[in-house]
DNA sequence: CTGAAAGCGCTTACAG
DNA sequence: CTGAAAGCGCTTACAG
């Protein structure tokens, strides 16, 4: 096992003091051009980065920041939506030096349990909130504890008010002169979304359309609209909110509103560290969806 | 913001030295039993958590394993099997107190990066390392670096010898005198995953049956099936390795070997806590697969 | 069984 | 522009 070399073996090496390496290795005004230049180097040369934990003990700050996963365990990585959300976060984290610790949990009180623990033990310098609800607890205990906090639109919660996209779709159904337009909860879960869609299905007048708030229940839709016989694209149109590799691959393949999730976790990161720095960085719009048009969507018959 | 309470706060209010509270608070010899419970009664009303900065800092150790997934992007998220793992593995860390540091990179030589860096840091006490393979250099460097790693089977990569896997499906073949057992290479993708299937299905004899590796290959396999108007199952049977929801909500719905991913992370975090802790253990076992039977399987036609 | 002290590897005022 | 020193909150020999 090789060694690590610290700050005072350059300073040895360097014929400095440790402050005055500190200051050259964190680009702090105190120290000469040259000897930053060569200080920097030697640190090259030795393969020195700063010890995590001694850095975030005597800087008081982590180094890293948190994501926690309410979800149970049934439902758990069926949508692509967070391994894309992680890996844009990551990184921009990766770049600055940043760790994601991440907790999957089965529900928000587990969820808030981890916030209190990591802010004990100084785990992390701030965290990621996906699915934010109105009213939020969570939201209460972040600033009783004083952790700054991103909020990041999840699947099926796109930016901060779920119930904007009902109105903003019941609008839009009546400036169309639709016949109906009928809006139907779920848990987000395939189940539910097969279910929704039987029952959507069953009723008179037949929807000749139905959005997905999801790529899972979308897939499942559609496998109940063959089921029931029902032709999809020509019976039956069908849009998911959110693209993933499943709906390229059932068939028909699905017409999908699709952001760029991994950009969007990206800049979700720049925002949090910009917060850390102490920049005071305003609400953030969500990623604006694309409408790919593939299979499953046609003009209903006259 | 509440304020922390440190080991200080509670030797001062103990009228203890602080090594003395250190040692009640980790179970150490050298303290009378009466003590070690007022220390650890005081530290519980004041919500004390060691800073896992300090303790890491002086104790060597960071209290956190790391997880890195090599991935193109376009790839990531499709298979549920990652999320499910990781939530294996977390819970069985958070019991703990140690924290799971995450990192997704595009490649191998990215991945080997992120260890070099995480050891430098001190950012991970060990690693958790999947899709090996043969000859894998990632465990040269592991060695080198001395960080301790336990292996994990992905999909795909079932235990550490993907070979093994071909090799035994040729001899079942053989014993059970199949006509012909084709195994076909592909990257796990659907695409691939598609094409291959493809090209099976235009071959003459057609086959009777196809094994997929991962759950998405399975998918994008069923709906060639149907664009070539194969029948599943009556024509064809199908069926996935590693169950998900996918396979669920497809039609039909798929026959598939299934594992339980969660416990299966969770003892690979078991195993690598061992190995700090001294444990010599040995190599383990992949999860036993089950196998349900849904739709998508039948006897062929005599 | 307990206390006083050094040390982990950094950062950061404070003198020179 | 540079050096010596204290401190972050723990752990851990070493004396008593």
């Amino acid at each position: 096992m090789t060694k690590r070399a610290t700050i005072a073996d350059i300073a040895a090496r360097a014929g400095l003091s440790k402050g005055a390496v500190s200051y050259a290795l964190n680009g702090l005004p105190g120290v000469s051009e040259s000897t930053r230049q060569r200080v920097l180097k030697l640190a090259a040369e030795m393969g020195w980065r700063p010890n995590s934990a001694a850095r975030a003990l005597s800087a008081s700050r982590a180094g890293a920041l948190g994501l926690v996963m309410a979800r149970p365990a049934s439902t758990l990585g069926v949508e692509p939506f967070f391994m894309k959300l992680m890996s844009g976060i990551e990184n921009t984290l990766a770049a600055r030096s940043t760790a994601l610790v991440l907790q999957v949990v089965p529900d928000h009180d587990a969820e808030v349990e981890a916030y209190r623990r990591w802010w004990a033990e100084r785990r992390v310098d701030g965290i990621f909130l996906i699915d934010l609800r109105i009213e939020d607890k969570r939201v209460l205990v972040l600033e009783e504890l004083g952790l700054p906090a991103v909020v990041i639109g999840g699947p099926g919660h796109h930016g901060r008010l779920p119930g904007v996209r009902s109105q903003a779709f019941g609008e839009v159904a009546a400036r169309l002169a639709l016949a109906s337009a009928v809006t139907v909860a779920t848990d987000y879960s395939p189940e539910q979304g097969a279910q929704a869609t039987r029952r959507l299905l069953s009723g008179t007048p037949r929807p000749s359309a139905v959005i997905y708030d999801n790529d899972v229940m979308a897939v499942a839709g559609t496998s109940v609209a063959h089921e029931m016989g029902v032709d999809v694209p020509r019976d039956l149109s069908i849009v998911a909110w959110d693209d993933s590799v499943l709906c390229e691959i059932v068939h028909p393949p699905l017409t999908v509103l699709s952001r760029d999730i991994m950009a969007y976790g990206a800049r979700a990161a720049e925002r949090l560290l910009a917060l850390l720095d102490g920049e005071s960085v305003g609400d953030f719009e969500d990623a604006t969806p694309r409408l790919i048009t593939r299979g499953s969507t046609a003009r209903p018959p006259a």
